[in-house]
DNA sequence: CTTTCCATGTAACCGGTTACATGATTAT
DNA sequence: ATAATCATGTAACCGGTTACATGGAAAG
């Protein structure tokens, strides 16, 4: 489980309240790790009352009060002692595999449009990255303010692997496409 | 969720007990889907409850009894059904990724020996992928009997998938390595 | 004689998803 | 008026994981 030490690193990066880290999760962070509000929330109250994290509530105009949340020692703690146990490499889950292969013993043809439209959905998300490398880590200077060089970088990383991840699923909804195609007529 | 209906793509492509099942889920399934044999055992009675499925007991001989499932109708349609409705492109989930960026506010060296584990790891599978690529997709005829060419080509194309996820992971890691050898000494 | 393989389960837990709820402000 | 955005939650459910349990046969 890493919900809690995805919050903790997206918190290090930028103190924000649950509300925003929500949106964190529909953007960068989005690329690896999904959470919804509630489930953000649930956990952000946990990792208060545990002192992971500490709240500050933080008045508005002309929009609610949010509480904004910022990482305390034990949760820099945590987090570092988490970083340096070993993780198992998980496994895939790919739903589309599955229609893949069910599709022998059905209608190969009718897939074509689900995988196209899975198609365009990575052609799309490859878009999105790519813009967003272009906007974030194109000029030496731009928007670095505060940010180490190193929190920079990998972060850079981290966003090369979604783009190279989107790449290689659109080769290969390619090949499924070119394979569905020589069942069109019939099996 | 597809547990289900990856039984019921395996049980078409040959029938079998739920210790089988767990089995191939290790194996060839595995790639795309994973699940433990509580799992499967539970939701194998689940759906001969429902009438997906039959069961049919199998004395063996030095062995345990076995109870081979098959495919009934109703399984057949609802596996055709859930073929023809579209589903959500979804989106990946990588405790790593979060490591890496999380490596910024810890020590970015430390996470060398963690990456490497990963790589190696995906470096056996790819291996293990390719054996099978040799072993069940080369040679015109070879173990080909009983099944359709729709079916072998489209498992194919599904092991083809998995090959591009591992090829594409190890030339991240080694992109990500790369990254953290420039922080090496001292960020 | 201990481990591995075959074979099938129960029980507890927990993280993630879905549905529901509230309430103010800003934009169309 | 209506929809969208900001902001924070509760409650129910359910799929997946982990731990525990049994019991015989074959292999080292």
């Amino acid at each position: 489980m890493a919900l809690e030490h995805a919050i903790l690193v997206s918190l290090l990066e930028k103190p924000g309240s649950g509300y925003e880290l929500a949106r964190r999760f529909e953007r960068s962070i989005g690329y690896f790790w999904t959470a919804t509000h509630q489930q953000i929330y649930r956990v952000l109250k946990r990792m208060e009352n545990d002192g992971w994290v500490a709240a500050r509530d933080v008045p508005q105009q002309g929009r609610p009060d949010k509480r904004e949340y910022s990482v305390a020692d034990l949760g820099r703690a945590a987090l570092s002692s988490w970083l340096h146990e070993p993780i198992e490499p998980e496994s895939v889950r790919h739903d589309l595999a599955v229609k893949i292969r069910g599709a022998a013993f059905d209608d190969p043809a009718a897939l074509v449009t689900e995988v196209r439209r899975h198609r365009a959905a990575h052609e799309e998300r490859l878009a999105r990255y790519l813009a967003g490398e272009v906007r974030d880590f194109t000029g030496t200077d731009a928007r670095a303010a505060g940010v180490s060089e190193a929190e920079r970088e990998l972060q850079h990383a981290v966003l090369r692997g979604g783009i190279a991840y989107e790449r290689m699923m659109i080769a290969w909804l390619d090949d499924v496409l070119g394979t569905l195609a020589r069942f069109g007529p019939d099996s």
